[in-house]
Order: structure tokens, then sequence, then C-alpha cells
DNA sequence: GTCTATATCATGATAGAC
DNA sequence: GTCTATCATGATATAGAC
């Protein structure tokens, strides 16, 4: 009951999470030690503790921030496709603007940490302990069965196995290009700028997936040597 | 000049190789100690100081060991490309298979430890420190160069810039794909055996990279609702 | 070349005053 | 809720016997 603002509940867990999310993107999640964290969160070392239990608790704390609106946004923008077109079978591109534009979007987030948390997020398919890739995948199940579901509805003809890999690929084209924006020099060359915009990323995103989701089922046949 | 063999040369160090880049993979660079990596290949701690200096030098020579190989491997296979068609140009397909290919052949060897290596290789795109960065797209550059032309060659209409992001996007579906064949739940309901047989993975990821490369340079003119 | 033993330091976590 | 101080552990690296 005392009159003492009420601010600091929540600042200090905010500053944790952003810096604990560029530190993590930036040296792993053994390489950021929780001595970094509160160093750059300007908070106190035991405050992790108190506020998140341990580490670990704190590394999927950062996920389910970002990832729970994440998912949410790419469920809804599928729903407003199958609402704006009820009974019809949707078209493969606009099934693929609708999963890469929640992603897309965050790059252009620097400020409010999205676009650390889309390269943290990168390399989390690759690396991390069981725990993690398990709870990742616990939270991006909900959209990716609807987005399975959609893609099989608009493409009733493929095979299964194949769409599969197909969206495998799909999957993995956009997790690399999101998370690897800074990194490779192939892209060095680019105008700068163009890396981070997403609309233009989006249109040639959707151009190289969808010519690549709707590839010939055999592939062409190459007269060998 | 003594009788003794002379095996215990060169096999310290391969055991060490061995069990970094095992270790690497599924630790990270900082997660993995010296500790374990030591008594996972059977040697003292001390002697990865003494073969190679330091854990950075002994990151650095897993590195070499692989990447050197295979680019040669990359480069050879354009080579023969160009020297079968002299003059012609080169369908992209083809260049896409010889590119892949070398890869892709990686993950069928689980005994020598490529797949190993092809996972860690994954994902060092968006986590090591700078200079890991560096020493990789030092040992890229030269295939890259190489094959960059190459397309250009063989897509002559196409705009440099249009094209720089599509072959980047091709090496990250290849990235992807390789490295986390294993992690990704997606992929886990398709036959175990499929995903680390090389033939069926190329003929599957040659036809998405290719419609992907291919793919029209207008997007399809979509009726928004 | 290989080993034991150790120096030096950083880590995650906690206890307890305020 | 926040701080200081500290514990127990495990890290890299090295010195020196063999």
């Amino acid at each position: 009951m005392s009159l003492r603002a009420v601010k600091p509940q929540h600042e200090t867990r905010t500053r944790i999470l952003d810096a604990a999310e560029e530190l993590f993107m930036q040296h792993g999640f053994e390489g950021a030690s929780m001595r970094m964290l509160t160093a750059k969160a300007g908070v106190n070392l035991a405050a992790v503790n108190y506020h998140f239990g341990s580490k670990h608790a704190l590394i999927e704390a950062v996920f389910r921030r970002r990832l729970d609106p994440m998912n949410v946004a790419r469920i809804a923008a599928l729903d407003r496709l199958e609402v704006d077109a009820p009974g019809r079978v949707l078209a493969p591109e606009s099934i693929i603007r609708a999963f890469i534009g929640p992603g897309l979007r965050m790059i252009e987030d620097a400020k409010g940490g999205g676009r650390n948390f889309i390269r943290l997020l990168g390399r989390t398919y690759t690396e991390p302990a069981k725990s993690i890739r398990a709870l990742i995948g616990h939270l991006y199940a909900p959209a990716m069965e609807r987005y399975k579901a959609a893609f099989e509805r608009a493409l009733p003809q493929m095979p299964r196995e194949e769409l599969v890999w197909r969206i495998y690929f799909m999957f993995g084209t956009l997790a690399y290009t999101l998370a690897a924006t800074d990194t490779v020099q192939l892209i060095a060359g680019c105008k700068p700028e163009d890396r981070y915009d997403a609309r233009l990323l989006e249109e040639r995103l959707a151009a190289f997936l969808t010519a690549g989701l709707n590839a010939p089922l055999k592939s062409t046949i190459r007269k060998a040597a």
C-alpha cells in the first residue's frame, strides 16, 4: 500500500531481457555470462536469479517474449487470407507471404531489439541444448501445423513427402536469410540499406520461394556427358 | 633414429580434431571444454596446447581440414563442366549440382565425421566470433568467386543485384538443410534414412533451387483483397 | 612427445544485510 | 527488491618431471 512509484517492477526484467537477447546473439548461450549481461543491463548480478530463477529460465523467457506474438501474427495472417476467400483455394504465394511477413518485419526493428532476436533465433536451429530445441519446437508447433495444412490444401496434387521437404527448404531459406543478413560477405556488396528493407526482402524472398515450392516434380531430363 | 613405431605422430592430432569436431557441433565453441574433448579423444589435457597452441588455433584447424578439400572439389566440379562444354553456356541447374554435391556427399560420411562437420559448419554462419567468421569467409572466397562468375555467365539477363540475392538464398537453403537435418521436427515425420541419402537430397534440392534461381523477375501480379 | 600437477581466473548460484 | 560478499566449480593454460 505504499505510494512509491510502480515503475521498477517490470523495468528490471525488461532490461535484463533486452541485454540477454543481444548478448546471447553475439556470444551464444554459454559464451554470454550473467556478469556480462547484468553489466550491460545496468542491474545487479543477483537480479537475474531473483527475477528468472536461473540462466536457463532466462533463456526461455527471451524466446517466449518474441516467439509467441510472432506466431500469433502468422496465424492471424493466415486466418485473414482464409476469411477473405472463403471456400476458395489459396495461392501458394499468398501463404508464403503471410508466413514470412512477421519475421521480416522484425528485422526492421533495430532499436526495439527485434533484429537481435531474429539473428538469435537463426542460431537456435543448430546450436542449442536439446531442452532449448524442444522449447522452440513447442513454440513453433501450432503455427507450423496450420501452415502445413494450408499448403496441403493449396497443393493437393503434390506428394506429401515432397511437400514436407519443400516447406523445410523454405523454412531454411527464411531462417538463414533473417539470421545471417549481417554476417555473410557475399551480401556485403549490396547496398547496406537493402539488407534491412523488409518490403524489398519480401519481394525477393517471395519470388524465390514461390518458384521453389512450385518446382516441376520430375527434375528436367538433363543430357549427361 | 629410434626404431619405435611412427604411428603416434599424427594420430593424436587426428583424434583431437575428430573429437573437437563432434563436441563443437554438439555444444558450441564455448560450451565444449578442452577437458571434454581430450577425454573423448582419449588423450591428455595438455596435448591440445602442445599440438595446436591454443583452443582458438584448434578451432581453425578443425575448419581448414574439411573446408579446403570441399572447396577444391567444388571448383574441380565446375572446371569439369566447363571443359566438357567449351564455349557453351552452362545450364544453371548443372552449376547448382556441382556446388551442392560436395557438401551433400559429406552428410553420408557419418563414420568419418563428415556429417558432424557439416552441422558444425551450419552453425558457423550465425554464431561465431568475428575471427572465425573471417576465417570461414576467407576459406570460402575462391569457390564463391568462381561460382558467382559462372552464374553470371549462365544468366546474363538477370540484374546483378537480384542474382547476388538469389545466390545468397540458395546458399542459405543448402546451409540450413545440411546443418539442421537432425534437429528440426518438421522433417522428423519423414523416413529417417531419407535424411542422409545424398542422392535423394540432391534431386530435391536441385529442383527447388533451380526453380528459385530462375524465378520470374517481376513477381506475379496478385489481385489483392 | 606425453604426462601430472597446478596457477590463475571466470562462472552460476546463493546467503543474508538492508 | 536490491545489494555485497562469497562459495564451489570448472575453465584455459603452463611448468616441469619423465
